[in-house]
Order: C-alpha cells, then sequence, then structure tokens
DNA sequence: TATTGTTATACTCTATAACTATA
DNA sequence: TATAGTTATAGAGTATAACAATA
C-alpha cells in the first residue's frame, strides 16, 4: 500500500472548500479571487508593478489591468518612484483598508461555523500543523501573499 | 481579546499555496481549476449539464462553454436523455480520465514535500482534523467535488 | 407555464509579443 | 543592452438576458 495519500487529499478537499468561501465573499464585493489577494498583499508593502506580479506568479502585462481596474475603483492608487523614472508604485486607499478589513472580518466569520466544532485543543493543534505545512510550502515556493497580510 | 481567528487565518493562507499547486499542475496540461473540478466530478457522476453547473455553483449558461471547450478536446462528451428529450448528460471520455488521473497523481506528489516534514501521527491528526471541517462545511454548502472524487 | 440548454453580449483575468521610456 | 511598464491582441471563464425546444 505505501503512502495513502490521505493528507493530500484532505488538503485539496478542504482547500477547494476555503476558496468557495472567499469567492462568494469576494464577489459580494466585486472582488475576484486575485483582487482579494492584491488587496491583501498591499495592506503592508508599497510595491513596484513588476513585484506585485512576482509576488502573485502573474505576468506583469496583466498586473496592468489588475491595477487599472481596482484604482478605477480607488481601492489602491498608482505613485511614480523618485529614484527610478521608470518605475510606479503600487498602494492601497483608505478606501481599499477597510474594504480589506471587512472582508477579512467576513472571510473569519464565515469560516468559524466549520472550525466550531473543534475543541479548543484540536484548533489550537489544526492551526500549529498547517502553519508547520505553509511553512513548508514558502521555502519551496514564490507563492506567499493571502488575505492575512504577510506570512513569513 | 476573544477569538483570536489564528486558525481561520490558517486555513486561508494554506489554501492559497495548495490552489497555487494546483493551478501550476493544471496549466501544465492546459486546464484551468473549473476544468480540474469538472474533470473530477465526472469521474463517477454522469450528471446533467443543470446538475453539474450546480455542483460547481455556476450559471448554466457558463457550463455550456466550459463543456464545449473540454468536448473539443476530447476530454468529455454529452449525449441525449432518452427520458427527457430537453436534458443532456454529460460524462468523461476514457482520455478524460486518464488526464484527470495522471493530474491527481502530480498533484500528491507536489505536496507530498510539504506534508513529508510531519510525523507519522502528526500526519494522521491533521488529516482526521481537515476532514472534519470539510465535513461540516458540506453540511452547511453545496459546495461538494474535488479532484478526489464524492466527498460525502 | 415551467424547465433544459444554447446563444448573444459584456466584462474580468490571463499570457505573448511589440512598444516606449528609462537605466 | 537591459529593465519597467503599457498596449494590442487573443482566448478562457463568468453572469445576465433572451431564446427554442420540450415538459
Amino acid at each position: 500500500m505505501g503512502s495513502d495519500d490521505a493528507l493530500e487529499d484532505a488538503l485539496v478537499r478542504t482547500s477547494f472548500r476555503v476558496m468557495a468561501v472567499l469567492t462568494r465573499i469576494g464577489s459580494d464585493h466585486d472582488l475576484s479571487l486575485t483582487q482579494l489577494r492584491v488587496l491583501g498583499l498591499l495592506r503592508d508593502r508599497r510595491p513596484r508593478m513588476t513585484e506585485l506580479a512576482a509576488f502573485l506568479g502573474l505576468d506583469k502585462s496583466t498586473m496592468t489591468g489588475l491595477v487599472e481596474r481596482a484604482e478605477r475603483r480607488g481601492l489602491v492608487a498608482r505613485g511614480k518612484s523618485p529614484e527610478d523614472r521608470r518605475a510606479v508604485d503600487v498602494f492601497i486607499t483608505p478606501a481599499g483598508r477597510e474594504l480589506a478589513e471587512r472582508v477579512q472580518e467576513e472571510v473569519r466569520a464565515a469560516l468559524a461555523p466549520f472550525t466550531d466544532r473543534l475543541r479548543a485543543d484540536d484548533r489550537q493543534l489544526l492551526t500549529r500543523l498547517l502553519d508547520s505545512v505553509s511553512a513548508a510550502a514558502t521555502a519551496n515556493q514564490a507563492t506567499r501573499g493571502t488575505l492575512s497580510g504577510p506570512t513569513g
């Protein structure tokens, strides 16, 4: 029988459930998963377009449209870098920050019913184990950046 | 401080990591996350278009294009229902099934490094806790259907 | 009348290639 | 020459509204 893959399958299953929650709540605010991640990333960073694209694993040309639409809604803004006249900084606006925080609270509230069935000690245990898995992922991949701000 | 949300945040973080893996492997086979889910769902179901849309939480008009593109690649096929002449059944082809299985193996292999750092007893524990969370989600939402086939 | 599926339309997300401005 | 960002283009994914066929 060797390895039985039960853990990997459980991770995939759970992740789809969590993503369904994020997609629904994002949709309530006209935000795609990607826009959600952009807002989350910008809560504590002021990257250039290229850096933001790298964080998200997207092409820089994709960022142009993403930032353009978010800017049109007043959620983020672009500023010229003083040092390098080619570069464009992206930062979150007060309205964008408010929205990001509201969404984060809604996501926490929406997930709570699914985790409430666990006892306090199991909750703590699960948190520790997930952090361990995520930390390994961070070490191996360039997939940082969640709703919750900086990860590592 | 009340609840501290650490578990909910860890779930979101980990889910983004897992989705990044799925997105990359899907992309290697020209499959979006949605197409991945379609293939996974059809591994043990032969639903109508409307049922498939409901499983995925999508509009039926979205399914037309999704199934159309998968059919063009020979991964799924459509058949007329004998009972209801309005209905269209969707089913996976042998080629589609092979691809779904190959992708599942690649996903398991890609996630293994992230879970290998856990001891055997921690792996078992994490699996049990995730299943518990997913089961709660299933009870509350209509978000079934993963790469791994039927969930509940 | 209600339901099943498709079509028409519009918008977001995404990448590739070509371009401009700066370094 | 190389890098930062945008634009042009094309295709996938998504929803809404309108439609044809069937129930």
